[in-house]
DNA sequence: AATAATTATTGACCGCGGTCATTTTAGATG
DNA sequence: CATCTAAAATGACCGCGGTCAATAATTATT
């Protein structure tokens, strides 16, 4: 029968993500240890497995955590009226997506669930990132011949190009900004149907 | 002074990746184990890793010869006409990039090269990929108002968030395929520039 | 309060990727 | 052929994520 959750089940896993939120402020997230977390929380390694399926999962707690804040932030704003404001807004969500190479990689993994069964922190903020991306589109000077939900997807697309390309080497010239605002232009106010011949 | 490689070295490397195929071919990417391949190959464990950098390093360069296998396909048909018949010619590569997650997952890490002094065969063929999606957009029906070598960006960048979403727990009701036929619709063919008010 | 039934915690242990001081081998030199 | 040297190969070892049978703590039952 159904026991209720006892409070040392609580305890013991609020420090171990205080623990963890500490070690990454100090050292950032790659550089986190389990054994380094579970020394500060005081438990034994197999606790923190009790707690979370392994590693990964609480970095989904975590950076969907974070990235959830950013929303927050995004959800207060008033609809953008350009594809640069678009771009302003999107910005500091896209700086902490993209503040460690370890990050950006986890987050792309995470963003549609990994299995199934349960779909983490971060596959969420990209649910909720689409629905107000889509919200936005729908009533702005933007393009009206697909619908706002494609559209967002398109946005999510190109932001993740325009992000992934900021790690990549070749590529490397033009700033993360530009490049974005330039897809969006793209994407968003297109000037022309058919190519050379009319349609 | 500089001394020719020695033959030995060659035959070992040939021995490790034959071994490595073998494994894959039998048990998939995901599964494979540095210590199985050497064990195949005849070797100790180091002298892999005097051969690649990391089991990464391996899979980066077989995952993108069979990449490049796909392309040499592509870059053999004639500039297809229609979003339709460029969704056909990008399958079998879209299929194999999404064989496995593991195998995704991969490609995306390397898609821009890791480290800047390293262009690795993931990394180049990414880079050929946009260049002959560039060819084929700049001479069809397509839109015109953004260069070729932006459209191809989009094409990549909707290719991915198409297979991205073909592993993702929600969204996985559309097929792959129909999903990215919309995207390029969408972006290859707009019809109209403002939204409800004319531009 | 004593006992039974659940749930949480523990830490020795394992798998596997990756390292490095040491040894072996290939090939140039006299 | 003997010798020397740079390159290649070796395998014991390490770090770290993750497991699991055993133990401790908590709650329900009499």
């Amino acid at each position: 029968m159904n026991r209720p959750i006892q409070q040392r089940t609580l305890k013991t896993r609020a420090r171990l993500l205080e623990a963890a939120t500490e070690v990454i402020s100090e050292a950032g997230y790659e550089a986190l240890r389990v054994e380094q977390v579970v020394q500060r929380a005081g438990v034994a390694k197999g606790t923190f497995f009790a707690h979370f399926r392994d590693k990964d999962a609480l970095m989904d707690q975590l950076i969907g955590a974070r990235m959830d804040g950013f929303l927050d932030q995004i959800d207060r704003l008033p609809p953008p009226q350009s594809v640069d404001e678009i771009v302003a807004a999107l910005m500091p969500l896209m700086s902490f997506m993209t503040c460690e190479r370890y990050v950006f990689d986890l987050i792309l993994r995470y963003s549609g669930a990994a299995a199934r069964a349960d779909i983490g922190p971060i596959a969420m903020t990209f649910e909720r990132h689409g629905q107000s991306m889509a919200r936005w589109l729908s009533g702005g000077p933007f393009r009206s011949d697909v619908s706002p939900a494609l559209l967002a997807e398109g946005v999510q697309a190109f932001a993740i190009q325009a992000m992934a390309l900021s790690f990549c080497a070749l590529h490397a010239d033009a700033p993360f900004q530009a490049r974005l605002a330039e897809y969006l232009r793209a994407w968003l106010l297109p000037v022309s149907g058919g190519a050379g011949s009319g349609r």
